[in-house]
DNA sequence: CCAGACGTTGTT
DNA sequence: GTCTGG
DNA sequence: CCAGACGTTGTT
DNA sequence: GTCTGG
């Protein structure tokens, strides 16, 4: 599932971090997608440590979406609330009833409120610095869940939740495929609205939940996700595949409470201890088997492996920006 | 033809 | 229990 | 996703 | 608005 997000940036520094390779011909030069703030009712962006359905954030979009001889193949980023408002609902924005913050997969074409959205090419790219996710449990109250912040492994020396240790430039920053929308009311302003779209986790994930969002893990993926005059709707459905690109560490469960906007919700914070039976039985049997650590399946593969750290060299997508500079 | 749904989650 | 608000 | 409300009256 | 169920 996906139901709160993290992004901080101001808008200008969301647009650093958006950075793609784009432009006509055959020289890709490096550009930032423009930031298009639309009214939306007078919501706006506010950069936040929790951002949680009906908030708006910005997506990325296909300018052609926007300007009559745009280039489909240019990204223009528009803050949008999270939670679709299907054009044809009569009354408030905020009463149409339905659950509309995800969008499973495996519902998409048959549905009534996303797929034509969807065949009209209305694609777009939710970005953040990463998800929270509280692991599924049969015993605990929602609110005694364990959360996990969620993000792409970064280069060395990048801590995504120390923002002293990084840049716009220089960051990875997640993106989730999504949907949205357009709705207008019956005084002729209009709320723009999207959907995260998601599918049954892969290994990694699924300890912990059984759902999770489509990433897309390339500047490529991303650029054919939005680019709904190059990509039919039926190419761009085999872009969305679970990936394995991405790390996490628990988080406190302030984070439970959307009010709470501290930078402490995305802080690691030292796993629980469990229980002093479970942990002796561990123990002993560690013994006994004569390991010296659990391996990652024995241990509930609570903690994200390596080896998922990105090689720091300078490819046709960094070029340009370089790492850590002074 | 009209009426009614259109969505997702977790949990008892 | 169920819906709305954040 | 979780938290918090869930209601009405008359009067400062 | 559009589709399904009756």
């Amino acid at each position: 599932m996906c139901g709160r997000t993290c992004l901080t940036l101001s808008p200008d520094d969301v647009c650093r971090a958006c950075q793609y390779s784009g432009g006509s011909g055959g020289a890709k030069k490096k550009v930032q997608p423009t930031w298009r703030s639309e009214y939306n009712l007078g919501k706006t962006y506010n950069p936040s440590y929790n951002i949680a359905p009906t908030d708006v954030s910005p997506v990325l979009v296909s300018e052609a979406h926007f300007e009559e001889e745009g280039d489909s193949g240019k990204q223009v980023l528009v803050p949008m609330m999270w939670g679709i408002v299907p054009f044809w609902h009569k009354g408030e924005h905020n009463t149409h009833g339905l659950t509309t913050n995800n969008c499973r997969l495996e519902n998409l074409m048959n549905s009534k409120l996303y797929k034509r959205s969807f065949m009209n090419g209305q694609r777009c790219v939710i970005v953040c610095e990463g998800f929270y996710e509280w692991k599924t449990t049969q015993k605990a109250k929602s609110s005694e869940r364990d959360v996990f912040f969620i993000y792409r492994p970064q280069v060395d020396g990048v801590k995504i939740e120390d923002k002293s240790t990084w840049k716009p430039e220089e960051v990875d920053l997640l993106k989730m495929a999504g949907i949205y929308d357009v709705w207008t009311n019956e005084s002729g302003d209009t709320l723009y609205s999207y959907t995260v779209i998601t599918f049954q986790s892969n290994k990694t994930l699924s300890w912990m939940h059984d759902r999770m969002p489509a990433i897309l893990d390339s500047q490529e993926k991303i650029a054919d996700w939005l680019d709904y005059k190059r990509i039919s709707p039926e190419d761009a459905l085999k872009l969305l595949k679970p990936t394995d690109s991405i790390t996490w560490h628990q988080v406190s469960r302030l984070v439970n409470n959307s009010r709470n906007k501290s930078e402490e919700c995305n802080n690691p914070i030292k796993r629980e201890t469990k229980s002093p039976i479970k942990s002796k039985m561990m123990q002993s049997w560690l013994q006994k088997s004569g390991k010296t650590k659990p391996t990652r399946d024995e241990e509930d593969a609570e903690s994200p492996v390596e080896a998922k750290k990105p090689k720091l060299e300078v490819t046709d997508e960094e070029a340009g920006s370089s790492g850590p500079s002074e």
